[in-house]
DNA sequence: AGTCGTGACGTTATTACATTACATAATTCA
DNA sequence: TGAATTATGTAATGTAATAACGTCACGACT
């Protein structure tokens, strides 16, 4: 198990605001999306975001420049996820795969590498948008 | 085999910048390396990536926001490719997985996903780095 | 020669993303 | 309680990327 952090109001506002998207949002998206709910600044934000991902409640898309909410709960231990996203519909699926894992860390341990921090990011087209633009 | 693609004025400039660089390199650091030999605006340092990366020539590293030229020479016909950074030095590895590729072309097949770009980074400590740090 | 399409180029302005700096309040805990 | 730590608020600034123009050079065709 892990335990739940107590998040701050701030975070609470940021979580939520990831947590009603449809899609990964911008940090600038959330902050329009919370003027007037106690968010004014973008820097309110960006500390928010800052703490939900360290408690691994939400992921960064660097591909992307936007953020979604962890679709584990934030219960990685460890293991580095990758993500598929739809680049039509914005839909982010969140998977963890052992061939890609093995692959990675069998070459960092073979060149000495030592990781700190993986990305892995599938940029495409979901089943549904794929079928659609037939 | 595959053909040099012939490069514009400015498009050697921002490749050779990117060559005599030990490091990724912004696409503003180019910038300012190349004020004074024709290039005076962000758009054409901009302009000239895309077409480099279009050629193969050029890599985008997203967690970075920076750009390297291929270690492949552009060589890649097909293979997605990834990378290991090294937060200390900057130096970057390129290499291609195949335990990786399939883990991934397996879950994209597996759940009709239509990938168009992949980014695969590592961000770390080198070798030589990770060991001058004890 | 004249027209046209195409692709690269130049310039300015603007948008989008992220951090620095500094002052202030709240919380924790010895 | 009082020091240390953590969260906040606000303004300004820094960095990355694109929009929106218009121009120029060049080869293809009439
Ligand atoms: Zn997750
Ligand atoms: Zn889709
Ligand atoms: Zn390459
Ligand atoms: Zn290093």
């Amino acid at each position: 198990m892990h335990v739940e952090p107590v998040l701050t109001a701030n975070q609470q506002l940021v979580f939520k605001a990831l947590g009603d998207a449809e899609a990964p949002l911008s940090a600038y998206t959330i902050l329009e999306r919370l003027q007037g709910k106690g968010i004014k600044a973008p820097l309110q934000v960006y500390r928010a975001l800052e703490k939900l991902i360290d408690f691994g409640l939400v992921h960064r898309l660097e591909s992307l420049n936007a953020f979604v909410v962890c679709d584990h709960h934030g219960d990685h231990t460890q293991h580095p996820v990758a993500f598929a996203i739809c680049d039509s519909c914005g839909l982010v699926a969140e998977f963890v795969d052992s061939s890609v894992q093995e692959g990675l860390s069998r070459w960092t341990t073979g060149h000495a590498f030592r990781p700190k921090r993986v990305t892995v990011e599938l940029r495409g087209l979901c089943e549904t948008c794929d079928g659609a633009s037939k």
